[in-house]
DNA sequence: TATGAATGAGGGTTCATTCAT
DNA sequence: GATGAATGAACCCTCATTCAT
């Protein structure tokens, strides 16, 4: 006889969020009834809040949680890395495999991020904040090197680095052929476009 | 008698439309009510009707313009140019421009489009598709002259650029600072991007 | 042709809050919902809304308007009389008077307050305590003059003067017979309760 | 061995039926919610229906519960006292005490006797005409003995009679300074009003 | 052009209740 | 005795829309 896992791999309230985030990623979150979602997990609406204190709650565990895998991406792009084109490949190809298995997270917190309370939205700002910092640092430790492009300035560099990021997610939510090949043409061409 | 004005530079249906394109640029379709959208015009809801027949049709209205105009544009940047550089760089700055008067009709386009009809919603994706194909024919002809940076296939390129476009949109209905001096990086760091 | 009168005796606000009151005073606050309240009024339930922000609004402005009236009853009892007596009598006989033309709003009053938010309960508690004063202030005068009963002190005459008049309106919604018969009666007895 | 107790001072049901009564009588039977009655037990909703059927059910038991009390009491009051003046003494006091040992049940019963189910409230109604026949009686008494007050009716006095006893559990739940003063004040106004 | 009053549908949420564990 | 998870009905309220005026 085996053994009964200890615990699950999942909980229930985990399949619960990823529903909803798949959802909230395709309809947008003012888009979708939480009838409509109760019945994409085969529940009745009332039954949602079991999970959650409300659709605004779901909402803000989604955006925190992309957010919060979202900086540690960039952190470890960072520190375990060096020189502007290994942090940025490093960056990129994490950022591709957290769209690969957490994109929906990603995208709600992209787009539905201004549907949040003023409460929650300053939790998310700082958050936002924390990691634009970081892809920053990568610009200016490139710039002290010498490695960044010299007509690029760095805040334009962060910007353009944050922007490429976001479009993996876009492309990944409506679903390009190719995915991966994309990815890495992505990594490329942000590199290319930023370094001397 | 004094002259009547031969055509009144805006007329008041436009000014209803822009105001309906830039609040559905901040706050999404399903995330204002008529009731709302009348206040800021200083009406109450029902005499929107005059303007359109549904809240639907006006997100057609502000979708199809800002799309008709991408388009224009982006065959001016093809045809009016020659060679890879030119024509991203003229693609990128008549971009901008259109961002600039016109942001709004232009992130509505990007973010509230997958709420359009069916009906609607396809033919957006012919002038969608027509959009795409031009750029991509920027990139092919490109290819074909050899100016195309050769770890980059033509398809990932297109992508990228029409990635880049939307970035722009996206951070101007940011508000980022100085977007003037973002989008000549911006438009730098595609060409460098994408060129041999 | 004769006039049309220039404005409506009752507005149709008026009508829909004296029917809400009515429902309230009947059947309690929590225990009608807003669509048999709109039924009642040949309404659909989204309808009321034209007329209140909220069910919560709809019982302030029935308690307010309930207290108001109270304490202008009470000030008029006071003012325009003299000596226990009299004072007592009139109070009694206008308040009957009020339960007669406006019973469901002090009903609703004196049992459905609990159920305001706490800001206008503190408005509430505010005018309830200016009631109180009154009636308190008749029965300080009497004892002043010697007219009040020896036994029974100040605050204890004025809690059971408010209770008297409680009583008239619990019963006036009971529907007992011969309510003008029981007044009489009751303004008897009060004074034979408190005077000397 | 230990002796168990030979009978337990309070079961947990009354327990139960207290916790609720109290919070019907502060809040009404609509007014909570099964969730927050059982907080206030330190149980779960669905445990409550371990002790009674139904909400309703709990309501009935605390109304009925009360009634019989209070029937008692006036058949006490009645059968142990002559004459009007010992009477309603005894009458008042007895109901003062039943007041301050139950009188969120006393409560509920005057105020929520309402949301009963058509059955059960058919049975209340018996036992409130019986608890008013004994009233009534004690006020017949007087009439043929001459000891009630002739500017009065023997239905009137009822009555207000009624209304007195519904005062004091009224002003015990608002929780009034020195109940007990109050309470020897209402049963000397009461006797001074009715008695000839 | 615009509005006041209304509507039917549906919004998110809470309700009392059930039942396997 | 008690609970975690669920349900169906109802809750209050807002929605886009209509239409006589």
């Amino acid at each position: 006889m085996r053994h009964l896992p200890v615990a699950p791999q999942r909980s229930r309230k985990e399949e619960v969020i990823d529903a909803v985030a798949s959802i909230f990623a395709a309809r947008g979150f003012h888009g979708v009834g939480t009838r409509e979602i109760a019945e994409t997990l085969g529940m009745k609406a009332g039954s949602l809040y079991f999970y959650f204190r409300s659709k605004e709650e779901a909402l803000e565990l989604i955006c925190e949680a992309g957010f919060k895998h979202s900086l540690e991406i960039a952190n470890r792009a960072y520190s375990e890395n060096h020189g502007l084109e290994d942090r940025l490949k490093a960056l990129v190809m994490l950022s591709a495999a957290q769209t690969r298995d957490a994109g929906d997270h990603l995208m709600v917190l992209l787009t539905e991020r201004r549907h949040l309370s003023a409460d929650s939205e300053a939790r998310m700002k700082k958050l936002s904040r924390e990691y634009s910092n970081v892809i920053g640092q990568i610009m200016e430790d490139a710039a002290v090197d010498g490695d960044l492009c010299q007509t690029i300035d760095a805040r334009s560099a962060r910007l353009i680095a944050v922007g490429h990021l976001r479009m993996l997610s876009q492309y990944f939510v409506e679903r390009i052929r190719d995915f991966d090949v994309f990815a890495l043409a992505a990594a490329e061409a942000l590199v290319r476009a930023l370094r001397r």
